[in-house]
DNA sequence: CGAGGGGTTGACGTTGTTCAATGAGCGTGG
DNA sequence: CCACGCTCATTGAACAACGTCAACCCCTCG
């Protein structure tokens, strides 16, 4: 753990989850947040909960009260329609805030499931309006993390509307890839993806028998392998340039903003 | 022109074009807001610019220190591949805050193109900012319009992901007559749509070639046209039913938030 | 008159789906 | 211990959806 982790940890008390220090530790190094910015986020966390994997957090047309951060395990936003068939549109990692878009929206378009066992700690609405209200900083902030949200709605219909089936899966896996990277989530060139194929399907429009053509197609040109919910990147090059892979739209670099 | 419209008008002065009054009095029914929230919108305002079809109001990349709000025109949100295709990821119309995604971004992910000759009118950042220190709710209300567009996105992932060719092309056709009609543009069932079958290929992942193909069984079934640029409804029910289109995800009911 | 943009249509190849069968791994209960 | 059911991954063959290539039409504009 680095120096500045551990302030963090301090100032606030042990009484947190690592997750929590962890957390306000990644988002003071990419925002660049004072101790006071970061106390005042601290200060609008309430309780923590967790659910399995498959369990919906939150549902089409729900109206929630408040928002949720993922600390541990990830989850995604998706549609469901009545014939079964699940579209997947964006994949939730921890340090995401994953329903802050429930605060301007009021009611929700999409549901939230969580893919792995998945642990969140809730934001009251009434505190976020708090937020706002004490730091302009921390609203713009809030209003661009959501943003960035639409951003990597945007790529995905690139992704689905004009990219070949490699290039689709190559650009959901390097997508993730830089994504887990700046929360530390990656070791070398692998990470943990709790994804079956059926579900990297929902993601892209596909049938699971095609999403294991595709990756056996990857695996046998030496680009990418995905064995038991790990993804090794073998040739990040190789992969990249197949996907057509640009990480601007992550907005990933540290903000003075 | 209903009376609510003129009494903005009146209080406004009239040195302002017919599209700002208008604009005007839509937003105040839509979001109840206060004469003195409209006159702070207003005094936003600055240049207003004209744009003719195919030309880029902003590029991919850009750095923009104003954002932008539709007067007249339709334009879209699109990404430009190296190898000649485009991906369109949204169709702008008429009373759309078409980049104010740029504010809390700065530098934006995609382009913005004219579709047909566009007027279009300037908001700078800066008394963006102002706006929002001035009245919290009409911040509220502009991060609401960026989660609206966001949700637009989700629900274009669903139709491209999951959906059929005819359902996909009647998704959008739909979409398009409801958020016209929100603005005044439709009589009856039918609305100016100034895309061609390229375009329309653009935004749902088709070659031209396919699009005729399934606009021409869409005419065959009876359920819609589109002649020189004009979309006739024959069949409502026909055409949502097909496109599953529920317009909820357009955020259109009025709010008091 | 010709050029150019948009729409229309057909033949044919590629991509992805559907249906079906098989196997590997893993936890549970007899 | 093994049998059983379950989920997930794998593979093949027939079929449908969609792209590619090419030709042709209509209209407008210069």
């Amino acid at each position: 753990m680095r120096q500045d982790d551990r302030d963090i940890m301090d100032s606030y008390g042990r009484e947190s989850t690592p997750d929590i220090w962890k957390f306000l530790a990644t988002v003071r190094r990419r925002f660049r947040l004072s101790e006071e910015e970061a106390g005042l986020l601290k200060d609008a966390m309430r309780e923590t909960s967790v659910f399995a994997p498959g369990e919906y957090m939150v549902r089409e047309g729900d109206r929630i009260n408040y928002s949720s951060l993922i600390l541990e395990g990830f989850a995604c936003r998706c549609k469901d329609s009545p014939d079964g068939m699940r579209q997947i549109m964006e994949i939730q990692i921890p340090g995401d805030f994953v329903d802050l878009h429930s605060y301007p929206l009021e009611v929700l378009d999409h549901g939230i499931c969580a893919l792995s066992e998945c642990r969140i700690v809730k934001f009251p609405h009434a505190e976020i309006s708090r937020l706002i209200d004490e730091s302009p900083r921390l609203a713009r902030i809030m209003w661009f993390t959501t943003m960035v949200d639409a951003s990597i709605h945007r790529q995905w219909i690139v992704n689905i509307g004009s990219r070949s089936g490699k290039a689709r899966i190559a650009h959901l896996l390097c997508e993730l890839y830089h994504r887990c990277k700046v929360v530390g989530l990656t070791t070398d060139h692998s990470y943990w993806l709790p994804l079956n194929q059926t579900q990297i399907g929902e993601c892209l429009g596909f049938t699971q028998m095609h999403v294991n053509r595709m990756l056996r197609e990857l695996r046998e040109q030496g680009l990418v392998t995905l064995q038991s919910q790990k993804v090794k990147i073998h040739d990040w090059e190789g992969l990249s340039e197949l996907a057509q892979f640009d990480p601007d739209y992550l907005y990933l670099t540290p903000r003075d903003g």
